[in-house]
DNA sequence: ATGAAAGCGCTAACAA
DNA sequence: TTGTTAGCGCTTTCAT
């Protein structure tokens, strides 16, 4: 077994070049208090010796790990996945790693902020929903933090979500330029804040337009498939009717259109549907999904700028940002008419 | 501003416990040879002063980081994203963090390798689709790697995939039981191990069946559902008649699908799909697709065992893993009848 | 502009 | 079993 060579240190390039070790240190870390001659004669040796400094030993040193984490509740939903991307290439553009870790819940949340900011392996920290559940409460004090996908109630932790009001707002005046007056909505869970900005938007686009607002109406779902297939079911068999639906996100307006053919309703024919997220093939559903495309990869930057910021610049006030959200029509929606079957009790 | 209270060491427990610095490292290590009261002396210390040890310091003194890597082409793909999310929390179990980064080329992927090999971040590295591209050509010697998704062909390498021909054997199989004997198969990129692997088992289960293998029955994809789109415009336009397609993923059968579908042609009536992923919502789509369901997590899991036994064992040999991948019929598959429409020139 | 000395917080090796 | 002494590879501080 071939041994494995002893690691290039900062000394070997110093003795190499013929200076100290702290040339080489000035030299590595750009600083420009060194003289043009000894610089050459420094990045000659590194390049000889093919040395790279040890990111741990500059970590110990200068007690910055130059490493961020990322809680999330997983890895895998589309979206978050999505936000990770872009926050882990922003993350190492600007000279830092990112750890993402899925946290399912409040406890598995709790032990990896012990794993990961006690043990100080991280310079700071993203959260996704930290309104989820009660997470926000085991926040360690002391490591910067931002949060994504809401705002922080104590408006002291800088945060990127989505303008969910105006998106939500859009897909219910869409609904209502299309003649459609019986509109109904499909929520996440209502804990979450981006389900309190959408329902915002979806109450304020109705009465803007003078109708009145009726609770049955509103179905809280939990983002999956089988629950917007229960809300549509919930609805028929009360009997109300309707003629469109807002779901909050796409899985539950696959879910809800599910339900609607196994019902006889056509989509968009009896019933017109817009979901949230523009996931994944969903312009290859039956029919193509109309919904509202966010920018994940820029939240994830976002996230990423706001957060070193607040490493870099602690005193500097807070930002919250709302990024926008574009409505993305296919052939899931179509006009209201007369003609058009409205669901009743079956 | 509150000034950040100086860091809690080592030496700070040891004088409060009345014992060497060496005691509390001791402790902390769980070494043995500690008398039982100098033990409770140091906990007690550590516990009143909320000790944690600083993992950068320990990683300096060990020369251990006790990280990994995963490098991958993206960090969305619900397949990669899985098999992530199964590594990371199996890593955490084990006391290793793991940092995933996207690398969608060879470029990035030998950038990647700078950012965190050379600066000794991570103790060992796990690589995705190796094959994909020349990355394998990129890898750095004396670090500890495990594949994902092919078989070192040095033999060197440890490495988990799965058991792709018999798995594409098994969705032929499963075809040619139903009757039918006009089987089409749509690839992904042929440099890939996993697309071989599917073909041999393709052809096997034909041969096996005194099928002939016609070359034309194969359509090279990219994994995306306009290629599946394509393959099926293409075997309708050269009026190539088949009952059957198994698609090399999910993605592809969707497209396939839908090329189908806008061919006037029904699925499973008169042409049986079968995909590959078992992906999230697959059996939301118009028809609930049958797909070969992996166990992603379980690869994840697998990785970071291989990898840690040959960080922690180099001198054992290497393994490579073949996990089994289990068919899942749903309704896009029927059964052959002399009434189907079977496609022909249009 | 350059270098010597003293850490960062821990562990390895040895001595007692 | 315990403590002492040296590092790990770098940066910071302070001379020169």
């Amino acid at each position: 077994m071939a041994k494995t060579k002893p690691r290039v240190t900062i000394r070997d390039v110093a003795r190499r070049a013929g200076v100290s070790h702290m040339s080489v240190s000035r030299v590595i870390n750009k600083s420009a208090r060194v003289s043009s001659k000894t610089r050459a004669a420094v990045e000659k040796a590194i390049a000889e010796l093919d040395y790279r400094p040890s990111a741990i030993a500059r970590s110990l040193a200068r007690g910055k790990t130059h490493t961020l984490a990322c809680l999330t509740p997983n890895l895998t939903d589309f979206t978050f996945a999505s936000i990770i991307e872009g926050a882990e290439v922003e993350a190492r553009r600007r000279g830092y790693f990112l750890i993402a870790s899925a946290a399912p819940d409040e406890q598995a949340f709790d032990a990896l902020q012990n794993q990961l900011i006690s043990t100080r392996r991280i310079d700071g920290l993203i959260v996704f929903n930290p309104y989820a559940d009660d997470r926000h409460v085991h926040l360690r004090p002391g490591v910067p933090v931002v949060f994504v996908g809401s705002r922080h109630r104590g408006g002291r932790i800088s945060s990127v979500a989505l303008d969910e009001e105006s998106a939500a707002a859009a897909s219910v005046e869409y609904f209502l330029d299309q003649g459609h007056r019986q509109i109904m909505t499909i929520t996440g869970p209502t804990a979450e804040d981006c389900v309190t900005g959408r329902l915002q938007g979806y109450r304020r686009a109705l009465s803007d337009a003078g109708l009145a607002y009726a609770p049955e109406h509103i179905f809280v779902g939990d983002w999956s498939a089988n629950s917007g297939y229960a809300a549509v079911e919930s609805w028929l068999a009360q009997g109300i009717p309707f003629t469109a639906i807002f779901a909050q996100n796409d899985r539950m307006a696959v879910g809800a259109i599910a339900a609607l053919r196994d019902a006889s309703l056509c989509v968009p024919a009896d019933v017109s549907v817009i979901g949230f997220d523009d996931m994944p093939l969903a312009s290859y559903f039956d029919p193509p999904l109309s919904t509202l495309r966010q920018d994940m990869p820029l939240i994830g930057r976002e996230a990423v700028r706001l957060l070193l910021e607040s490493i870099e610049h602690p005193e500097r006030p807070s930002q919250h940002l709302q990024l926008p959200v574009e409505l993305v029509i296919r052939s899931s929606t179509a006009e209201f008419s007369r003609e058009r079957r409205i669901p009743e009790r079956r």
